[in-house]
DNA sequence: CGCGGCGAGTGACACCCGTCACGAGCTGGA
DNA sequence: TCCAGCTCGTGACGGGTGTCACTCGCCGCG
């Protein structure tokens, strides 16, 4: 309140967006500046541009969306927290999964936001993120510490992300260079895992769980 | 230009916003109302309450995302053109799927964006509709009349669009009220028309082209 | 009237899929 | 050292799935 080191005009944060829908882009774009104490100074669509932008253009804290194409918002954030020092995340994506939280989180994100969020309360997280707190939607919060952690192995989360296609066994034991049987116990085990009966129910619940 | 009976700025182009996701929504009001002749008077969350908040806030142009809760965006244009009469209908949406597009302009609406155009390109969408033109993304446009009609009969549709989920022909069978050998033979027709090999991957093609 | 097309169903066949039991190799911890 | 857990594989069983041929009734058309 009294302290004048502090300014909130006269250095505002300078944000950088990366989404891929440039409409979402340009809208977030056109909502934070109307925050007299930011100011986008950068916009990409595809996540393996998010470093070399940061790089060139210097933002105080990097917006991502998480679905992207080249890298995703994670791999990106991953990057910046290498390669561009001093920089925050803030990741604003679709899915509340609870998955991609805790991924995100340790991948270096210091805020998490779902897309449902009041638009008012954007800003406010930049500010909280770029101030060094964390930001994290609560009721996503419990839900990850409930839902406990990931209980499939490396390979039945492989062999999940290739079924959710809809292909035969044959095929998804060529992609992942596995014998049929092999790749038939590790579906079974991933349906037990998560109670369904379908390879395509368990791709599908796991996805939603973020545990792919 | 010589017509004062048109202006610019005495009346500000009316616009209702409809998206679920309520940050997506607040940032394209941001960018609507920096616009001069445009206006947002009402923003809804839902497919179900589009007419009735169209109803009381008079919109010139009403703004729809095809994905909501409640009613989808094509649903609420049917709705809108027979319950509110002199109302522009566009849609905005993530997916540019042919049979998205027929359906909506065949539902009335008046113009159809994908969230991938640029995002100063949307008033100028807005102010095209409520001047009473067509505005429709041209590449989605060739893709349509390319893909040819929906060859999928009515059953069959039903049967893909139970089988997504990924459930038995039984609970399929049980949810249609149909025999179990029935569904097997539409769901292998349908497996036919759309060059795949299983139900999952029928399923998918189907619904990226817009035949569901 | 016959004819074809479509919806709905039945039956049969080969194949695929989900499950279980079992075995071998490998790694990390008590 | 033994034990536990993950990986990868094989073999077999029962049931589900995709395909085909065929029937029946209904409707519209020439």
């Amino acid at each position: 309140m009294t302290d004048s080191r502090i300014p909130t005009s006269a250095h505002p944060i300078r944000v950088l967006l990366a989404d891929d829908q440039a409409l979402v882009r340009g809208a977030l774009a056109a909502l934070l500046n109307l925050e007299p104490d930011l100011t986008v100074v950068a916009e990409v669509g595809r996540g393996d541009e998010v470093v070399d932008v940061a790089r060139s253009s210097g933002p105080d804290v990097c917006l991502l969306d998480i679905e992207m194409p080249g890298a995703d918002g994670i791999e990106a954030t991953a990057q910046l927290r290498e390669q561009v020092p001093g920089v925050r995340v803030l990741i604003v994506t679709t899915f509340g999964r609870p998955g991609y939280l805790r991924r995100a989180l340790d991948a270096g994100a210091s805020g998490f936001v779902v897309k449902d969020t009041p638009a008012r309360e954007l800003a406010e997280a930049v500010r909280r993120v770029h101030a060094g707190l964390r930001v994290v939607d609560p009721a996503l919060a419990t839900e990850s510490l409930l839902g406990g952690p990931n209980p499939l192995t490396d390979r039945e989360r492989q062999v999940l992300r290739e079924a959710i296609a809809g292909g035969t066994v044959s095929s998804i034991a060529a992609r992942v260079h596995l014998s049929q049987g092999t790749v038939r116990n590790y579906l079974s085990s991933a349906i037990g895992k998560t109670g369904t009966a379908t390879r395509v129910e368990a791709a599908r619940t796991a996805q939603e769980r973020g545990w792919l």
